[in-house]
DNA sequence: TACAATGTAACCTTATCAGTTACAACTCAA
DNA sequence: TTGAGTTGTAACTGATAAGGTTACATTGTA
């Protein structure tokens, strides 16, 4: 299952956008209901993507690009799939004797790529932007 | 990231095919690399899934569909998302004296389901037939 | 009846995640 | 310039899940 990580990213980004930057990690961590320093971790994450922008003892966040340029994708990578960018985990060291052990690799590799090349094109879909429109269209 | 027990699943139901079901999980064992009660764990979730039927004390394993009426998706359902049938984990208990930790959740059910759906579909347009396909023709 | 295979429970190790404490580094206002 | 307040991170602690392993009861068959 996919973090918590990526909805909590989420979360933080639209509260930056609604507040414009004017916010610390501690109110953010209210909002979410979770310890700071989860908040400034995952800060962290958003940060090295280049999608926000922080900096030690000042108080305040500055988004990098608009929210309708930061889609689900961006923020799933930012702060998923650390090391290889490979959603699903082929088991290696197959018998290469065994016919069906030496060629099962090459075999589930192209529809296991299309399948998260899908998953992605759906996550590039959707901006940040849409969800706060979504939740400022709520009472 | 999506668990091994995917693609060692997929080895196992390609194996028994070739093997027209005369075969032991020690064998499977052997081809996979792994142990022979990782590979019966297995075989037990594709059991309760309704693809295969084995019994104890029994050699052999019968399949209850042929390879080509076998997805991707009924083998990453028999094997992976165990309780709740979702991909991503939106986190709980956001502050709902908030307005953003009240509707957070709802802005994101909708294209996090999309997403999900998306890959879904992409797993279900490929069998387990074609990995063999691709297998046999391989030297 | 004895052998061989399956089905499972139980345990261990490792990895990851989220929560937490602690603290150094840094800004800015008084 | 000092002190309060904030960020950035390291380190530690469960909790949970995965894969590997041992052990053994159960079952069918030669």
């Amino acid at each position: 299952m996919i973090s918590s990580r990526f909805s909590v990213a989420i979360h933080i980004l639209s509260l930056i956008d609604i507040h414009e930057g004017k916010i610390k990690s501690e109110y953010i961590a209210g909002s979410v209901n979770t310890n700071p320093v989860v908040i400034r971790r995952i800060m962290s994450m958003l940060g090295k993507a280049g999608l926000i922008e922080s900096r030690a003892g000042v108080t305040g966040i500055k988004l990098l690009k608009p929210l309708s340029a930061i889609s689900f994708l961006d923020v799933y990578r930012a702060v998923e799939l650390p090391e290889n960018d490979v959603l699903f985990n082929i088991h290696r060291n197959s018998n290469p004797q065994c016919h069906v052990g030496r060629n099962i690799q090459s075999a589930l590799e192209q529809p296991l790529t299309e399948a998260q090349r899908q998953l992605e094109n759906t996550l590039a879909q959707t901006t940040v932007a849409q969800v706060v429109g979504h939740i400022q269209s709520q009472s």
